[in-house]
DNA sequence: AATATTAATTGTCTTTTTTACACTATTAAA
DNA sequence: TTTAATAGTGTAAAAAAGACAATTAATATT
């Protein structure tokens, strides 16, 4: 017994896989091997295979380009304009992911061309793309307002001065470092560790980790990690 | 030209919509009239039509059921576990709709034998359907505490004390009434009417609608509607 | 050895926002 | 006119957020 009337339709996983290389945020992108739009840039993506959700499908792809898992990644949006593809109607589900770019392990990919581009010169991208990186970029600055996602674009370690040019450059805005040290501080999400970072100053900068515990116990919980006045409108 | 080699799927909506009668969140579900789970209660869904998008199938079937158009609606989540529907692989994409319940045009809906439901007593479920509306109902407590969408669920003038018993009920607390009034006339989204809801009280209590301009603009902007203590975590 | 340089670290006061809390007003019904 | 039931309103205390600049630590330079 199936639904036999009705159309099928492919369905494909794209992934926004953003980075943060202490200046700029990042996306990878691929050339893409094979026609349509073959050389032009583009997001990782793939056709969701018979036996496979879309989560898993996801995680293939994101896999298969970087060699990570158990990365931070979530659904974000399904495009599905009828002609976003013009050879054939595929319904994209957008992914998001969060990687720490000195994890990303090169040798992976070389069969996918992919290479870091900054977020602020980004070349062309094929079909909707670009699209799905804006609407991205937007729900990311929504959420990293209130919950304590951007760290997964750290390293284990790192330092405050880190931590705020990373929220400084999500939000194009200079943050009062007393005022953001009290309230990354005040959330109990940080641990300081003994040693400090002195590639960047003489005094060097103390790292600070992850409490696990903390953290994935109020991850879910509102926090405020950028002045009011910066926090940007929710997308929709 | 076409993806030749790979696998199409089936991809439907289901429409989670919601509704509130002055006390109660209400859910609206159907009673399926076709084999699998025929006479067991349903969200309203239906396929995605080779020619239209997700947000268009999801208008149709919206229509279909209810009569009404221009309704708030959007995308929430796909499921997609390759065993929810046990006749064929269905990916269903969740939409979620806040409607005045009083809108609801009853003449049309008789086909599918819609009823309201109480989301304190829902009866079981087909699917997935179950965990799409917790879903829902999760996400919409996260966000109506910082958006004014449930404005979308009152008829155009409604009173203080009928709002505040829209959040009450969402958030299952009471609310201090002057804290409550504050807050929301601070967000200059209302417009006091002249005349009184007399039904609940001798007193009678001022009718309030939308002002319309002031909403559209700041619909996407932060509010606080609830306490502090009460705002849910946040979902994922 | 002293000094210069560079970025990290730290505290206080003011303003704004949020919370806690209880009495008066209005009108229909008895 | 009394009663009953819900609507409407203000203030003070606490908490959070924002504005603001001097000191510290370590290295590099002279």
């Amino acid at each position: 017994m199936k639904y036999s009337s009705q159309t099928r339709l492919l369905v494909a996983v794209d992934c926004i896989i953003f980075g943060f290389d202490g200046t700029d945020y990042k996306l990878l992108l691929i050339q893409r091997g094979f026609a349509p739009e073959k050389e032009k840039w583009s997001l990782m993506g793939g056709f969701v295979q018979p036996e496979e959700s879309l989560d898993e499908a996801a995680e293939r792809i994101l896999k298969q380009l970087t060699g990570l898992h158990d990365v931070y990644m979530e659904e974000m949006q399904a495009f599905s304009q009828p002609d976003r593809d013009p050879i054939e109607r595929v319904i994209a589900v957008a992914y998001v992911a969060l990687i720490d770019i000195e994890k990303y392990q090169t040798q992976i990919n070389d069969d996918f061309h992919a290479r870091w581009y900054s977020i602020k010169e980004l070349p062309n991208l094929i079909f909707d793309h670009k699209k799905m990186v804006e609407i991205a970029l937007t729900k990311l600055r929504y959420k990293a307002a209130f919950h304590p996602i951007l760290f997964e674009l750290l390293p284990e370690k790192f330092t405050l001065p880190q931590l705020q040019a990373m929220y400084e450059g999500l939000y194009d805005t200079k943050i009062d470092k007393r005022n953001f040290t009290r309230k990354v501080l005040s959330t109990k999400l940080l641990k300081k560790e003994n040693d400090k970072d002195k590639s960047s100053s003489k005094k060097g900068a103390f790292y600070y980790s992850l409490d696990e515990d903390h953290y994935k116990e109020n991850f879910t919980n509102i926090h405020n990690f950028i002045p009011r006045n910066e926090i940007p409108a929710g997308v929709e």
